[in-house]
DNA sequence: TCATATTATCTTAGTAGCTAAGATATTTAT
DNA sequence: ATAAATATCTTAGCTACTAAGATAATATGA
C-alpha cells in the first residue's frame, strides 16, 4: 500500500481526535463548564446515576477530586447527593437529565444535524466499513494504553 | 437510515476520540511528559519549529504559559530556544527531533504496527471511504468550534 | 533623529483542580 | 463488642493556568 496514503490518514485520525476533544471543550466552555467536567459529566449521562467511587474508578480521578467534582456540579444544581438506601457510606450521584440536556443540546443541535447529514451521504456499506475501523482502532489503541498503564 | 445506527456510529466516534486522547496521554506519562506537554510538542514537531508567540497562539495558551512549556521542555533538553537574527524579541523554539524521537518511538512502535496492519485490511475504496468521512467530520467539528468560540 | 507606540517574551500574583495522606462515618467479620 | 474494611470527605502541598504588568527590541512619524 501507498505509504504516503497511510501516514496521511494516519495524521487526519490524529487530528479528528484532537478536533473532537477541542470541539467538546469549547461547547462545555460555553455551557460554563471546564473542559475535564464536561468530559466526566458525559460519563454519568452514559450511565444514568452511579456512587462516587464509581465515578472515581472510571474517570481515574482519585476520591479527593471527585468530592470537588460533585461539588461543582452541585453548586450548578447539575446533580444531586443521595445516601444509599442499601449502605449509607455510599453516595449516589444523580443528574438532573433535563437540566444537562436543556443546558447543552442547543450547543449540539447544528453539530448533530450537519453530523447527521454526513452520515446520510455516505451508502450502507459505507458506514459499515466507517464503524469496523472504528471499532478495531479503537480495540488497538485500547490495548496500547493499558499495555502502557501496566508496567 | 436506521436512527440507532447513526447513534451507534456517534457514540464510536465519540469513544474514538476519547480512547485516542487517553493513549496519547498513556505514551506522555510514560515519557515523563504531563498531557497537555505531550501534545502541544506534537504541534512543534510537525511545524519543525516556530517562534513562543506562534506556539501560544496555536495552543490557545497565554505567552506567560508558553514560557512555562518551553522551560520545562528545555529543563529535559528536548527543546533549544534561540534568538530570531531577523528580530531579536523573537525567541525560537527549536526541537531537538532525533532525542525527541527517540523517547517517544519505542512508545508508538507497537501501536504503530497494528494500526497499519489495520489499515492494510481496507481496500484503496475502503480507505477512501474512511479518509473522506474524516475530512468532512473534522471540517464540521472545526466549524462548530470556532461558531462557539467567537460568540 | 528622537520620542512614542507597538510587539515579543518573561515575571509575578492569584487561582483552580489535582494527588496523597489522613479523618470520619458506616458496614462487615470475628 | 471489637477490629478491620470500606466509602467519602478534608487538608496540605503542588503544578500549571490566566491576567496584568515589566522588560527589551523594533517600527513609526513629526
Amino acid at each position: 500500500m501507498d505509504p504516503e496514503f497511510v501516514t496521511q490518514i494516519r495524521r487526519l485520525s490524529q487530528l479528528y481526535a484532537y478536533t473532537s476533544i477541542q470541539m467538546h471543550e469549547a461547547v462545555g466552555r460555553k455551557a460554563g463548564l471546564s473542559g475535564t467536567d464536561h468530559k466526566y459529566l458525559g460519563f454519568l449521562l452514559q450511565k444514568g446515576q452511579m456512587t462516587a467511587g464509581e465515578w472515581a474508578t472510571l474517570t481515574g480521578l482519585t476520591t479527593g477530586a471527585i468530592t470537588g467534582l460533585i461539588d461543582r456540579f452541585e453548586k450548578k444544581k447539575l446533580v444531586k447527593r443521595q445516601f444509599a438506601e442499601d449502605d449509607r457510606r455510599k453516595i449516589i450521584i444523580v443528574p438532573d437529565t433535563k437540566k444537562i440536556m436543556a443546558l447543552l443540546e442547543p450547543l449540539y443541535k447544528e453539530y448533530r444535524g450537519k453530523s447527521e447529514k454526513l452520515l446520510a451521504s455516505f451508502s450502507a456499506k459505507e458506514l459499515k466499513v466507517i464503524e469496523s475501523y472504528f471499532l478495531q482502532a479503537v480495540e488497538i489503541m485500547q490495548e496500547t494504553t493499558s499495555k502502557l498503564s501496566n508496567e
